[in-house]
DNA sequence: CCTCTATGGCGAA
DNA sequence: TCGCCCTAGAGGC
């Protein structure tokens, strides 16, 4: 689930049902219990992401800072006639009641397994925020400085991509896809990387973001790639859009057919096709 | 029941 | 580089 474009849509949708509520806070499982009190029956005021790290506002500049980590997961549900027990581990609930009997019900949002779910002020918020590369949902970041960067690195292309300080919000699954969709290989050096070959993938992830926003999953196959157009089943993965090569070991390529290959790089697993992405620049075919 | 995996990231060594 | 944290679902026996 969460990559990028997860935290953003979670934002979005946050200050969409609760932005402008007096929200009851609590902690049904304890470990934000203390934290949750102060905040508890105060007013939300809105909710924004920055790479893989959202921020949930509340007045008087109190943020909750929530990090999904590997398996975390933020539940939204809203127009309910019966807010139901908490199931399973919820650190975090986000409850607003209607007052009205109009029939547009309560909503309430459950925050479980994250990495991270802590209290903050907008310094501490401004300090995490600071430590990030270009985030390519952002309007305001700049690529430019992400390149600075890579293009003086000795270190793999596949894993710059994935180093938050340097480019933010791009997970194990963009990382591959965008790869794929570049022809490059995983293990090439940064600095070996043209400008013109960076800014192509920049622009490449803002739009599969911000797809991702607008979808809920992470879809990355070209038109004449989808499996309508190439007659073969949709992807089963709980949750997965269409993919190139991400989790596909052993697959035929969807553009060469070849096998689909995996290794490990810095402790996540890496796809790619040996055949779209060769490891050294081949010379045009006569 | 158990083991494994996962779209992350940290700190110890 | 490894172990570890967090949780849930899938699959094996």
């Amino acid at each position: 689930m969460p990559e990028g474009h997860t935290l953003r849509r979670l934002a979005a949708a946050l200050a969409a049902v609760f932005a402008g509520s007096h929200v009851t806070v609590s902690s049904p499982q304890g470990r934000f219990a203390a934290d949750a009190a102060v905040i508890d029956a105060t007013l939300l005021v809105g909710a924004d992401s920055a790479g893989k790290h959202l921020f949930v506002e509340f007045e008087h500049e109190r943020i909750v800072h929530v990090h999904l980590g590997l398996i975390g997961r933020f539940d939204i549900v809203t127009g309910v006639e019966e807010v139901p027990a908490p199931i399973g581990q919820v650190r975090l609930r986000l409850l607003a009641s209607s007052s009205t009997g109009s029939g547009a019900g309560s909503s309430y949002a459950d925050l479980r397994g994250a990495r991270q779910c802590e209290l903050i002020g907008t310094a501490r918020r401004d300090e995490i925020v600071g430590r990030l590369g270009p985030d390519p949902l952002r309007a305001d970041a700049d690529p430019a400085r992400a390149w600075a960067r890579i293009s003086r690195s000795p270190r793999p292309i596949g894993d710059l991509l994935m180093d938050q300080q340097i480019l933010a919000g791009v997970g194990n699954v963009y990382r591959a896809e965008v790869l794929f969709r570049h022809r490059m290989h995983p293990l090439r050096a940064g600095r070996t990387l043209r400008r013109g070959q960076f800014e192509a993938m920049w622009h490449d992830l803002v739009g599969l973001l911000g797809e991702g926003v607008r979808n809920g999953r992470i879809d990355t196959v070209r038109p004449e790639h989808t499996p309508e157009a190439m007659g073969r089943a949709p992807r089963t993965d709980r949750g997965g859009g269409e993919v190139y090569v991400y989790r596909r070991t052993g697959q035929p390529c969807l553009v060469c057919g070849s096998r689909v290959r995996t290794d490990v790089l810095v402790g996540r697993n890496l796809f790619w096709c040996p055949r779209c992405q060769p490891a050294f620049r081949t010379r045009a075919l006569h």
